[in-house]
RNA sequence: AGGGGUAUAGCCAAGUCGGUAAGGCAACGGAUUUUGAUUCCGUCAUGCGUAGGUUCGAGUCCUGCUACCCCUGCCA
């Protein structure tokens, strides 16, 4: 059971007979400027939660109210991602296409005597706002003319008073202890060509303006956001107190805690900053939360969603390890993965007492959890390649892997025992040897001994390599591998390994900063590395490389 | 003349009218095991930031403290 204390307000509301209950509605809107991440998902979670609670309905909607920092390029991205997390959207809307309605609210407020021209610059502005304990000064031109107003707002619409001259800003109170209070800027004008309305304005409204307006036109009944938000819900109410089409039935604003994970850069600035530095890979770089980054890594979809459902809806700061955020990775792959042997660090295995150059295909079953499990066609033979660390010349105590004179299965084929390695001059292992007991094949019923150690392998002519990119969508079930055998060498990793380079050498030695944790899924994995599919290999890396404060 | 939030276990988090601290992650035992995984059993807060108060009874109500987060964009 999951908590959310937003189904409480909801709850209540309706009680209350605020909102019926089949008219819950709920949106989505983010800014076109920059991917989604885990920090998102939790917020689509949430809204989307209620459309599953409440037989609500759900907007996904683009506050595309600052041209100078969108671009269309997100905006399919982000519906992409979305999908792919797989929240379905009642509707796809964009706040832009509300202008023309927030200028005549605009108009409203200024026929009202609630908003004024400024023509104030922005730096005037700020230092007349005053500070956090002290109250701040009415402009100068907070008792224009009505008239005046209007026609200089028009004007402002027609494109005739230059970027940054002048703004509209509401009337409402310098002295309030509320900084969001003090007069605030409602438009600006800006020059920029829009997205979605291209060159048709040039005043854009600011969020606090328009967010309350776009609820309230599209009926959403809660607006839910993060915690920072908490402080401008006076506005967001004053907006809608004021504007006369919007006094009934009007949305409430309901905070809650953003969703930081430990060591998971989720700012879009520094993001942004990796990205276009080069520092990783791309958006979908593995060791990134965005959701492409997670994708590629394999993470799926359900385990997010689980994950989010998991940690619950609340308004305590809190930071989550990443750890919970794998064990629903790997309960979710556990169920669903396709299951293959992958070996990361080859090292050669000899089946001494099997013929040269016989080839058999075994049947092995894709999940040994499960006894009415499927089996796919394995290759083995007397060449074959295991895990470098699934061997040991010395076994440290407690190791029941492979070692001279020890047993252990082969996952999916036969017990086989060391019986000798091939060391160069150095020392190095170069190859195993063993000798293999046809009466212990998988699924003959063999009992009359045990092993303690049970190891992956892959046959070696048979064997496939892979590429790195593939890891993370091995078990993407929408691609899914057809592969029965595969090998990962080294070099797979060569790619993977090198971002760790480039974070390092941006790195300052002052910084231990850690923003990224190199792992991903594969089918099998190696014992002793990791279990059964997740996480089989996975580097930490120390970046000295720092974000910067907002 | 500052304002707004939040404090329950190592990490999240439930706890509507006051009635004797859910659940998940982690950890630790043990059973099963053809992956040192999974699964399965079990353990894990006389305690709810702190000091008082009210009450038969307080995580819940009252008062005073403390800590942390957010707010001075023509960003969202």
């Amino acid at each position: 059971m999951s908590s959310n204390f937003i189904f409480n307000e909801i709850d209540k509301d309706i009680e209350n007979g605020i909102y019926l209950a089949d008219e819950i509605k709920t949106r989505f809107p983010p800014e076109p400027n920059g991917y989604l991440h885990v920090g998102h998902a939790k917020a689509l979670y949430i809204n989307f939660a209620v459309k599953e609670k409440y037989n609500a309905t759900t907007y996904l909607r683009y506050d595309d109210t600052n041209p100078a920092k969108e671009d269309i390029e997100y905006t399919e991205a982000i519906q992409e991602d979305i999908a792919w997390l797989g929240f379905k959207w009642d509707q796809l809307l964009f706040a832009s296409d509300y202008f023309e309605t927030m200028y005549e609210h605009a108009i409203e407020l200024i026929n009202k005597g609630l908003a004024f021209i400024d023509d104030q610059t922005s730096e005037e502005i700020r230092s007349s706002r005053g500070s956090l304990v002290e109250k701040g000064t009415e402009s100068p031109w907070r008792n224009r003319s009505i008239e005046d107003n209007l026609k200089l707002f028009r004007e402002m619409r027609e494109g005739k008073h230059e970027a940054g001259s002048r703004v509209l800003r509401a009337k409402i109170d310098m002295s309030s202890p509320n900084m969001n209070m003090r007069d605030p800027v409602l438009y600006r004008i800006l020059f920029e060509s829009h997205p979605h309305t291209n060159d048709e304005w040039c005043i854009y409204p600011m969020y606090d303006y328009a967010h309350p307006i776009e609820d309230a036109i599209e009926k959403i009944t809660h607006s839910l956001c993060s915690m920072e938000y908490e402080d401008h819900r006076p506005l967001y109410d004053w907006v809608l107190d004021n504007i006369d089409a919007y006094k009934e039935k009007r949305p409430r604003q309901i905070e809650f805690a953003r969703l930081a994970i430990k060591g998971a850069l989720t700012s879009k600035r520094n993001l942004k900053k990796l990205v276009d530095n080069n520092i990783v890979d791309g958006w979908d770089d593995p060791r990134l939360y965005t959701l492409r980054g997670l994708r590629r890594r394999g993470v799926s979809a359900q385990a997010i969603r689980n994950f989010c459902a998991a940690v619950g809806v609340a308004k305590a700061n809190s930071e989550i390890p990443r750890e919970q955020l794998d064990y629903y990775v790997r309960e979710d792959l556990g169920k669903t993965a396709k299951r293959i042997m992958a070996v990361v660090n080859p090292l050669k295995l000899t089946v001494t007492n099997y013929p040269e150059g016989q080839i058999e295909i075994l049947d092995v079953p894709n999940d040994t959890s499960d006894p009415d499990s499927e089996t796919r066609q394995v290759a083995f033979g007397r060449d074959l390649y295991i895990e470098a660390d699934d061997f040991e010349q010395n076994p440290p105590k407690g190791y029941h892997r492979l070692y001279p004179g020890n047993e252990v299965r082969l996952m999916g084929a036969y017990f086989v025992k060391c019986t000798g390695a091939v060391v160069d001059a150095d020392g190095n292992v170069l190859e195993v040897l063993c000798e293999y007991d046809p009466e212990t094949k998988s699924g003959s019923g063999f009992t009359a001994r045990k092993v303690k150690g049970t190891i992956h392998w892959v046959e070696s002519t048979t064997a496939l390599p892979i590429e790195t990119r593939q890891l993370g969508e091995l078990l993407d079930p929408e691609k899914p591998s057809g592969d029965v055998l595969e090998r990962l060498n080294s070099s797979s990793l060569e790619r993977l390994d090198s971002f760790a380079e480039k974070s390092l050498e941006a790195a300052n030695p002052s910084d231990t900063f850690q923003f990224v944790r190199l792992g991903y899924y594969c089918a099998d994995s190696t014992p002793g590395v990791g279990g059964k599919m997740a996480f089989n290999r996975t580097v930490e890396l120390k970046s000295t490389w720092k974000p910067e404060k907002a």
